[in-house]
DNA sequence: GGGTGCAGTTAGTAAACCCTAACCTTGAAA
DNA sequence: TTTCAAGGTTAGGGTTTACTAACTGCACCC
């Protein structure tokens, strides 16, 4: 019962919802991810059924802690990349895309050295 | 009829087998890739009627000129990405691993910063 | 009270991708 | 010549992840 690609990325919507708008239920994240509404109410199931999320009974979502922790990880991931691919030149549209994408296959060791490396202010 | 993730990634290994032995079989990209016998050759028959390789009477597969392009490509990047992690202080089975992901998400526009900032040289 | 619309769910479907089990063909070895 | 191994295929199954169609429940509003 791990955790897949796609769960990842609910779970990091809803961080992102969140911080951006507060309160979170489906419909946002249909809005966000551009999924339909059935594709998002399965999701937070499942999430739900696994602990990864909570849902009230007016279906306002809370991160529960394994749930916070994922979506943070892939969260900071998403901006770090982004901004890395910024750094080099990708147009900020294509870089967020691209983090999309890459920051659910990136080994902890490969995210970390690119981290590092960003610090380190040589990207540009 | 696009190409997809699992069809680059057969591709890319044919080209590698390609290089390192010359002719490639199915039964190489087995042993190559780790999958079963039938889940090679199915994907070897999509490939085939997509017309992206070519399979002789004794099972010998050559790529063709659609084949070769999406190989080299995803090989080019596999092999920069591989370099470009190592050079940041990855550990070269990590870098592969993670360059075998990587490689298929990436925009061009963000490889090719990518590229143009690792032949510039200041990668450590 | 009856319509309208929003949020969410259930049911059924589809595509990509992998698997095991079991088969065929061919060629070499005993 | 029989047996066996290797390469390849067919048949059937299972997971992940998304979809449309059609439903419920609720609130609001004239």
């Amino acid at each position: 019962m791990n955790i897949h690609e796609s769960a990842e990325d609910y779970l990091e919507a809803i961080l992102k919802l969140r911080e951006d708008h507060g309160m979170v239920r489906s419909i946002d994240i249909v809005h966000e991810l551009g999924f339909s509404k059935p594709s998002v109410s399965i999701a937070m199931r499942n999430l739900r059924e696994n602990g990864y999320i909570q849902m009230d009974d007016d279906g306002y979502i809370t991160l529960l802690p394994p749930g916070e922790e994922i979506a943070q990880h892939i969260y900071e991931r998403h901006k770090l990349l982004t901004q890395v691919f910024i750094q080099l030149g990708v147009s900020p549209e294509t870089a967020a895309a691209d983090a999309c994408k890459v920051e659910h296959d990136l080994s902890d060791e490969t995210f970390e050295k690119i981290k590092a490396h960003a610090a380190g202010g040589k990207m540009a």
